[in-house]
DNA sequence: CGGTATCCTACACGATACTG
DNA sequence: CAGTATCGTGTAGGATACCG
């Protein structure tokens, strides 16, 4: 159970982006590592409700092969682990900011209820 | 069978956006559109190498319901029906250059093949 | 605290056949 | 030409239990 990501080879470059962000948790992850810049697993865990740890572990491991995340593991007792953002991370991030202007608008006009969460480029 | 879509409550912008451009040939669809301006199904299904009618068919189904195409049927025979990006679609597209960009770069990076198709941001 | 392991379900996607 | 109908499959995602 290693990967979901396909790593290519891609159609366009829309393709290669959004094999990477898929998942149905990885924005938001991205989103809360960027506005915080360093983030401890149960930290996440709170930030993204609903999330199982399975998932957010998956999620995170995958990011993490993608160069996407950074995981700091503290020899601790009780554990620390600490993640943050990769420089790639955070130019994704920069490259997100219009789609998520896009479905900020999107949801206004059709009234859908979307959540502000901090870092939201929609404002 | 009518929607993949969730049509939320949506968490943040990125989650709304994700949700109308996920689907395997989405990002291709608009692309495609947003090249050609108009296209009958016989040219996108050229277009989209390994699609089925049925992917497609739900796929433009579903974008036209959000509100990203347009579909126009001719009452002639044999049939025809054009499809075209509305103006939201045309937007969503802008919102997509830099998150493409940034994907054929990642691409070009990771030595990966991001086969160059019409339109691509990053080209 | 920060995970793994196991099992299970929903559904996105694909293949094939048929139709106005 | 532009679809619809039906069936089959892979896998993303979830629930629960256990571990260093």
């Amino acid at each position: 159970m290693a990967r979901a990501p396909r790593r290519g080879p891609y159609i366009c470059g829309i393709d290669a982006a959004l094999d990477v962000v898929s998942g149905k948790w990885k924005g938001l992850i991205l989103w809360e590592l960027d506005t915080h810049g360093v983030r401890r697993f149960a930290e996440l865990r709170r930030a993204l409700p609903g999330v199982s740890e399975k998932m957010l572990t998956q999620h995170l491991r995958e990011m993490e092969e993608d160069g996407l995340v950074h995981r700091e593991v503290y020899a601790e007792v009780p554990p620390r682990v600490e993640y943050s953002l990769t420089g790639h991370g955070r130019t994704l991030n920069q490259a997100l900011v219009p789609l998520g202007a896009w479905g900020t608008q999107r949801a206004r006009r059709e009234g859908f209820a979307a959540v502000e969460v901090a870092g939201d480029a929609g404002g």
